[in-house]
DNA sequence: CGGGCAACCGTTATGATATAACACGCCAAA
DNA sequence: TTTGGCGTGTTATATCATAACGGTTGCCCG
């Protein structure tokens, strides 16, 4: 059984991230497609700096790796309209504790109801259903008289990998 | 039955807000002397300032409101130690989802199991015991082997308030 | 075909949020 | 009375994000 996950949301740091990548770029194409948008060469580029890891980056993170590889330089509105775009097809999401963005591994819903996981330690984002949590957070809204339209679940903590890890 | 509450959260517009403000004072005034720390007269003017109104207000916000007030203009250096010095104390929060911060009104316990509501139409900010959806949080991360330290949960929408006012 | 529209990106400039680093005064405890 | 932590001022800088405008491309549709 290869390249299995011990526990759901953290990858596996074995994993084959060629693999992740090349999954997240065909999901993009269409999503982008499905969207009427266009996934453009230069969005391709930051989605790849995005889901070159499973950890939040920020933009300026995203701008100075590409001017590294590229040779030329973008403007910070580049960077942010591909963002923009690349969240608006759900493929990145913003981790709002952060000001950063992390890509998102799992081809949700649009409804998204998802607990995001961040370990403070190696830095690492998952996300991990939470269809109990946001019913109970529905349930107090609808008693608080209060109309939802985004719910924002964001953990920040340690997780199993780097907790081992410290008690060895 | 003067000054009731609809509903639960969201305060009456017709609450005697100066009670409110002086409450939150007194509150301070013992939860920075817990802490052995001093409510200077900066840190006294920030709170005013942030407590002023049931909404989020950003940090140059506070910057801007006290220079019209107090004649001499702060360094936002400044307004962010003062902020930070009510954050830790617990008589502000900050709301993550918009980089600003509101008056907590609830002297709820240090560890903080409010769901935060934030009205998309009136901008007002309120806290709600969460203790079910926290539980709910919890057990995720149990069963993901995630061991979390701080938990975020804001719900963006529109009050009931609001809501009745735009059905009008 | 070709007009028009929407998406896309470049360029320049600016706005908004937040912290680093260093100096000094105050005050209370040793 | 020395000392050490807290609080603030000052200056400078880092970090995050968008406004406004112009030009290109691709596509739908008359």
């Amino acid at each position: 059984m290869p390249h299995a996950t011990a526990k759901p949301g953290f990858p596996d740091p074995a994993h084959d991230h060629g693999t992740c990548l090349k999954d997240m770029l065909d999901r993009a194409e269409a999503a982008f497609e499905a969207k009427g948008l266009r996934l453009t060469p230069l969005r391709r580029l930051v989605l790849a700096e995005v889901a070159g890891s499973h950890t939040a980056v920020g933009a300026y993170d995203v701008l100075d790796r590409l001017a590294r590889k590229e040779a030329r330089r973008l403007a910070p509105i580049s960077v942010y309209r591909a963002l923009d775009s690349l969240v608006e097809t759900g493929m990145v999401h913003r981790l709002e504790s952060r000001n950063a963005f992390f890509a998102c591994h799992a081809a949700h819903a649009s409804d998204r109801r998802q607990i995001v996981l961040v370990c403070e330690t190696c830095g690492a984002v998952a996300e991990v259903a939470g269809e109990r949590a946001f019913g109970e957070i529905g349930t107090t809204c609808t008693t608080a008289g209060f109309n939802p339209s985004r719910t924002l679940v964001e953990v920040i903590g340690v997780c199993a990998r780097c907790r081992h890890e410290a008690a060895a």
